[in-house]
DNA sequence: TAGATTGTTAATCGATTAACAATC
DNA sequence: TAGATTGTTAATCGATTAACAATC
């Protein structure tokens, strides 16, 4: 087994994502040099990422565009579907559940949790947010995968826990926090903020930059 | 000038989320070790980190943890605030013109554009939701800085152009979409179903990795 | 002073890229 | 076949880390 750079693993997404538009638009055949143009990258940078994983071209014509969609996705695991629950009913996690782009990835919004009392009950969708006391019994009970947390900072490692607890493997984290979490559970961050500062911080000219 | 590994800009916003907690904490003074330990690296990797904008620290002592942040938060540009303004009032554009992390961060949302005629004229807690074809007009008399796409793919290209085309440099993009901007302007991307496709990449023992 | 921790160098490690034989 | 493009190797490039003199 070779080992793969942490880097291929953001670049599997945006291959999904570019052949999945490719196929949609009736294309049959791709080049490497083809899609590494779209995103930015060299063609021998694409078929290095490929090679991990197997040879999925043929040399002298390229890719069969639906081939290696269904490849990418099982490579990613997205050639099924997620059980998802959201915790956190407030404007994040509202967003999250009504986000089209995760359903359209398979990734299903199952469930969305709070323990605010006037949040309980009410509808987002067709989910009803439910109270968090009753989230172990419904990650059990539906099989669910992944868990996001949607909370504010302080609340984030009581959620985190809670979740571990649950026996769920997989967090998507989008507190501005980092958490801690026990071995064999996988976290995802993200953190909205950290975009905004590397943008202003590409933006900005200062007495750093030039020193 | 020193140039600047790109993985750098990541972890300067890192740094700045854990010195603002250490800060309002009450904590005087923080080394690179414990630094390096909140968030997972090595102590050599932060020294060396800030080493490419000056020389902050005490040697035996570690760092002022208050003077450390205004450096960072002078590198990163975020000691001064910033106007910015969101396209799109959907669930995301919502959820963003909500979210006070960023406000706390010194990222102002000033105003939320769509083209819908259903959304124009609603409140967003204290904003109006304008139509677009006021938004070059906006940006000039309120000297908007940043704008966030946070339209569908399908309308990112055509949003991107007229933010543009106002003047804006900086463009933070939420759609899950590469959009092609003249050189000059700064373009972060979030398309936030990557990090989903990520963990489940990770959580998949699939065929591909005992390869 | 003795102990601690920085800032920086050099070595190591990992990721990208060019180049090209293989082959469609 | 001739032209094209893959898959893979080796070279290059860039980022991380260990180590340590400087110095608080």
């Amino acid at each position: 087994m070779n080992k793969i750079p942490k880097t291929v693993s953001r670049r599997l997404g945006l291959y999904h994502r570019c052949l999945k538009n490719l196929t949609s638009s009736g294309k049959r055949n791709v080049s490497s040099k083809e899609l590494a143009e779209k995103l930015g990258i060299k063609s021998s940078q694409v078929r290095k990422d490929l090679s991990y994983f197997g040879a999925f071209g043929k040399r002298g014509v390229g890719y069969d565009t639906n081939y290696l969609l269904e490849m990418v996705e099982r490579i990613l695991g997205v050639n099924k579907s997620w059980s998802v629950v959201i915790i956190g009913a407030g404007n994040l996690g509202h967003a999250l559940a009504n986000y089209d782009v995760l359903e359209k990835n398979g990734f299903y919004i199952v469930g969305i949790f709070d323990n605010d009392p006037e949040k309980i009950g009410q509808k987002i969708g067709n989910l009803t947010i439910k109270d968090i006391k009753e989230f172990r019994e419904f990650v059990k009970k539906n099989n669910v995968e992944i868990a996001v947390i949607a909370v504010p900072a302080t609340s984030a490692q009581e959620v985190a826990d809670i979740i571990v607890e649950s026996g769920i493997k997989g967090i998507i984290n989008f507190s501005p926090m980092t958490i801690n979490v026990p071995k064999g559970i996988i976290i995802e961050e993200i953190d909205i903020s950290i975009p905004f500062k590397n943008l202003t911080f590409k933006l900005t000219g200062n007495e750093f930059r030039s020193a």
